[in-house]
Parts: C-alpha cells; structure tokens; sequence
DNA sequence: TAGATTGTTAATCGATTAACAATC
DNA sequence: TAGATTGTTAATCGATTAACAATC
C-alpha cells in the first residue's frame, strides 16, 4: 500500500482511462495487452507493468475485462466520488473552465467562481454566480472543496496560492506563468498548465522536423548514398 | 547539427527561458550554473548538460549572460520571428486562446479564428473576425500560417486535423481528446493539451498525498519506531 | 595568479523492454 | 488439455547526477 508510484506511470494512467472508455463505448469486452498496445502505440510490456504497480486486473489467458479495468483505474484516480472545484479568475480562460460541462463526466463539478473585477461580479456561468475573491475564504469554510483552478495573472498568482492554502485547498491547477513549488506546502498538490511553455515545445518540434527534412532530402540528392546512411 | 534531442530536455527549455526572463527583467546580468540550479529547483549538472546540447554558451569562472542566453534559447525554440497561428473551434477555448494577448510576447500570433457555427460567424475577437471553416482551405493557401490550434470536440478533431494538413499545416496544437499521431504524418509536429488528463493527474496526486499523510501520522503514534522508521 | 565555474566524461539511477514461468 | 495471455523477473536502454580537468 502507498507504494510510491513513478511520475511517468501516473501520466500514462489517464489515456489509458481514455481509451478503456473508447472501448466500452464501443461494446469491447474484453481486451488483451497486446491489442491495447498496438491500439495506443505504446508496448504490452509497458500496460502490463503500469496497471501491476496498482494490482493484478487482468487473467491469464484471457486479458483484461473493459469496464471492471476502467472502473479501477477510476478508483486509482479518485473519479469514483465528486470532485468540487472553484475557479479563481474570471477572465477568458477561467470562464472557459468554468462553462466546460464535459469534467463533469469525469467527477470534476465547478461550484464557485471568483474575480476581483467588480464589474463581472454577480455574472453567471452555468448557473454559478461569479463571486467576490472577498468571499472566497468563507466559502471555501463552508463547502467542500477540493480542488482550484488558478487563472490569474502571474502577478497574483501566487498570493492568492497562499490564501486558497491557508483555507484548506490541497490542489491547486495551476495556469498561471509561474512556480509554486516554493510557495505551497508539501501537502498540497499543484498541477501546472503552463500553455506558452506548450506553445514553445511545439514550435521547437516544428522547425527541429523542418530542419531534418531539409537535411535528409539534400543529403540523399547530394551526397554519396554510404554518408547519407551513416547520418540516418 | 540536427542532433537528436531528448523530449526531457525539450520539456525544459521553455522553463528555463521564462526564469531567465525573469532575471533579465530584475536587471540581472549574469548567472551560475550553481544558481540558477537553487532558483529553479534543479541540478546544476542537468542545467549545464541541457544547455550543452545545443553550444557552449557559458565562460569558464563567469558563467551565463543572462541575456545572451535567453537570446539564444529563444532561437532554439524558434521565437526569434513571428510564428503565426489560427484557431479552429470558436467555442469558450477557443475564443479564451485567440483573447490571450501574452501569446504575442512569445512571437505567436493569432491571424484567424474558424467555426462552423453560422450564429457566432462574423464576430469579432480582438479585431479578428470568426470565419467559415469553409474558407479556411483558402485562407492557408493566401496567408502564412506556421500552427493550428485545434479546440474541436473530439468528433470532428480528427476530420479537421486532416484538412489542416492538406493545406500545409505542419504544426497542431490539439486540444482535443483524441489522439492525433495515426492521422497525421510524421513530418507534422502535434503537442496536445489533454485538459482533463491534467485534472486527473491532480487528482491523483492529490488521493496519494492524503493517504501517505493518513499513513505516517498513524504509522508515528501506532507503531513502534523502529517500524515507522522502516517504513518511511 | 587564484578562484570560480564551465564543458564533458564517467558513474549512478530509474524507466522501459524483453523474456518466460505461472495459470486461466 | 492446448493456447493464450498475464504477472513478474531479468536485461537493456536512457536520463540524471557526480566528478573533475580545462579555462576564463
């Protein structure tokens, strides 16, 4: 029990949760590692070991029943109860959050919305009424929370970090442009969202596959066939 | 050149480049290894070893210019120009990415947003109109578009992708939650944004941090020490 | 020059893949 | 039972950290 589970294994959980869903969706009852891995294009060897840190759900001989295994991996993930979120910051993005109905298949309900801008105070979204950061500390005392969604400037972000720790948030997703590592205890987990950070990996994947393009085609016309080989 | 890079190191460079932002901005000029390593929570040794993937850029017994550097890593992710991008899903995502200016300050601009829906068609974000997705074939072969970002629900993500790249698009940022690699070709980069795996991930994180917290403050009063201590 | 710090090689650590005995 | 496929151990691969000679 609480065996410590690696980062890699738990960034791989949620697409594997993903496709059980595609599947059961689709009437698959029962699927082998084998079939999975080349569905998701990763090893067998891989599914087998990830879902062994968690237990044994498979049955030799047969595979792995769908919906008993993605019923599991819910269980691992926590979507087997409601997960109350707030938003704070009403900007584009929070709103964005905040009008997403389809976490909710997912356990994830937005219950609160907070801004300092008093002038989209009292707006609704979905319902929920976008309420004064004022508020937040009462709120947060007398709801169950567990979850924040942080879309503030990077300049308030972390302040704001402190209050919502202070109020007995333990998860903070974070998509402000900033570290709060430093700033939050270690009892809280915090999941960043850093869409710029994104934005710049893409672009480097993008010129770095121009730039081998560029590179294999004028090797194979320019150079002998041995050195082009040998930069393969 | 065109050595191949690990996809660790590229996760990194973007980090790197906003905390040597961030020291240009205090006025900072110069930066050690050793550090920069304490600021960001890392290895000076990983530092260094990233950096020297792609050139020298530091002097023995000084170590970085701040500037410099951050000049230099800005080329690497291919900053240095204007990378122009379209959005394709004029819903809450989409509208909340075309709205987010900062994008601008990382050399990405938004020069179209695209919809199917005749309702929103024609409104205007931040002085760029809502188009037809049926104008969007026309509009690549007219325009210099380097990225895409796709904010479709998943049903019509894999359709749209393929258009993207039948009209030249080389780079997609998908936001959808499917999986882009079977579709597309290996000379097209995709880097996804799975908004609800990271939500999952929180989750979990979240769930293990309880439990081990759970666990060792019984495991202190319950057990005897010489146990406790083993097991931590 | 002496001190500081890089660039880089070598050692360690962790994650992935392969192999196969266990077993349904 | 025979065939299929898991659970798990062992082998490989890659990434991180440590160490230190080079050098500013």
């Amino acid at each position: 029990m609480g065996k410590n589970i690696s980062k890699a294994v738990v960034k791989r959980l949620p697409r594997y949760y993903r496709y059980l869903g595609v599947l059961e969706e689709a009437g698959v009852e029962r699927i082998s590692s084998g079939e999975l891995s080349r569905q998701m294009q990763v090893t067998a060897s891989q599914i087998r070991q990830d879902l062994n840190n968690f237990g044994g759900f498979g049955q030799q001989g047969y595979g792995y029943n769908v919906r008993y295994l993605r019923d599991e991996i819910a269980k691992i993930l926590g979507l087997d109860h409601t997960n109350n979120m707030i938003v704070v910051g009403a900007g584009h993005l929070g709103q964005a959050l905040a009008n997403y109905t389809k976490f909710e298949r997912n356990s994830f309900h937005v219950v609160g919305i907070f801004d300092v801008n008093k002038d989209i105070i009292g707006q609704k979204i979905r319902n929920i009424e976008i309420m004064s950061i004022d508020v937040l500390p009462e709120f947060l005392h007398t709801h169950d929370v567990e979850i924040a969604a942080l879309t503030l400037p990077k300049e308030n972000a972390r302040e704001m970090a402190e209050v919502l720790v202070k109020n007995g948030i333990h998860a903070i997703w974070n998509f402000a442009h900033t570290d709060l590592n430093l700033i939050v205890p270690e009892d809280v987990a915090v999941q960043n969202v850093h869409l710029s950070e994104s934005l710049m990996r893409l672009s480097y994947n993008l010129k770095s596959l121009r730039e081998k393009n560029m590179q294999t085609s004028s090797d194979v016309s320019s150079m002998p066939s041995e050195i082009a080989e040998g930069q393969e």
